[in-house]
DNA sequence: AAAGCCATGTAAGCTGTTACATGATTTT
DNA sequence: AAAATCATGTAACAGCTTACATGGCTTT
């Protein structure tokens, strides 16, 4: 998996992780229809979806379970594996670079942070607000050293600005998501008579 | 062309037809570098960037063209046909559909759009914003319809919100630009004596 | 018995990335 | 003569899409 930092496979890998007794491949690829949440965010052909299956066995993240039998037709079922839960986590902790990443891997992420441990979500978005943060800077640096006095000028000006506007929205809409995990947070503490 | 809609294909079919006497490989991968407007939005290896101008032949878009002697390395120049600054023109007015496409596909429409006729641009820009509304109407009919009531919902809450925020970004950003466009419109007019 | 769902894949083809091969000309 | 630049590609590989092949089980 060093070789791919791709959403794809982490989100089989955290459909694995959601599933106790482990999962095959047509079980998850319900769970990624459209309808389902992950389905709004992500895309995922069968073909693909045997294909990652296969790739997080062969690194280790995935292994064959025993199915137990049934009157059905014969499936592989897969269970996470424990070097598989650390590069989860890992992944789950790490923030996207890239303003365009937060439509497709930020989400991908979200979702299972606020699956598996909503401080975890907190973490995460928080991390991802101090990135986007040094991309709207660097952004602004870009648009001070750039001059605007021939149409390419402007044209750049013109990408800067859409960038610059894009990203703060992101971080905006962080700022949001923020106050709805906090507030679910201490909601789901103070049930439990917690402080 | 008409099996592909990907904007890298026309990037290079609009850089030829900026160039009057035609041109070669090696003198496109200069506009494209890092630096260049285009190269700000588009990134094209040399191997894709000779690969396309094949492509471009093959589709009858773009034909080679003698090229006049000189004490140089040899090379294939390229003209643009008939046909291709016909296909040029008909991708510069079709806008995007999804908001995610205005980082990329929309600006090299913009950027050739401006280069060929600002006319076009205005009107690339003003039909770009129509449709971002209807897909705004449309994110916005979706969370009307969606539930908040357990944690899937709050997520697909969360990335409708999200898309919600980014398209209404995008279409001030185009508002911007269109003040931006008619104000250089109106500016060329007067410099030429025109109301 | 036919239709439809469950379940897993394969095959072909396109897009794109990275790295390198080849050789000519110009500059130092 | 060596180094840099001009100029065009090829080869290998990775990722993804689309379509289809295969067969078991369930429902009508």
């Amino acid at each position: 998996m060093a070789r791919s930092e791709r959403p794809a496979e982490y989100a089989v890998l955290g459909l694995l992780s959601l599933e106790e007794g482990g999962s095959h491949g047509y079980d998850l690829a319900r769970h990624l229809a459209p309808g389902q949440p992950l389905g709004a965010v992500l895309r995922l052909e069968p073909g693909m979806l045997y294909h990652h299956l296969k790739r997080l066995e062969q690194a280790g993240m995935a292994a064959p379970a025993p199915d137990r039998e049934g009157n059905r037709p014969p499936r592989q079922v897969y269970r996470i594996t424990e070097a598989g839960r650390e590069a989860l986590r890992r992944w789950l902790q790490s923030p996207v670079r890239h303003t365009r990443e937060i439509r497709l891997e930020f989400l991908v992420k979200l979702y299972f942070a606020m699956q598996l441990d909503p401080r975890l979500a907190v973490l995460l978005a928080r991390s991802q607000r101090e990135t986007l943060q040094d991309v709207y800077a660097s952004l602004q640096e870009d648009r001070r050293t750039s001059d605007d006095r021939d149409a390419a000028g402007e044209f750049l000006q013109s990408v800067v600005d859409l960038r610059l506007a894009q990203t703060s929205t992101a971080i905006a809409w962080l700022d949001a998501l923020l106050v709805r995990l906090e507030l679910a947070g201490s909601a789901g503490r103070a049930a439990m008579g917690m402080p």
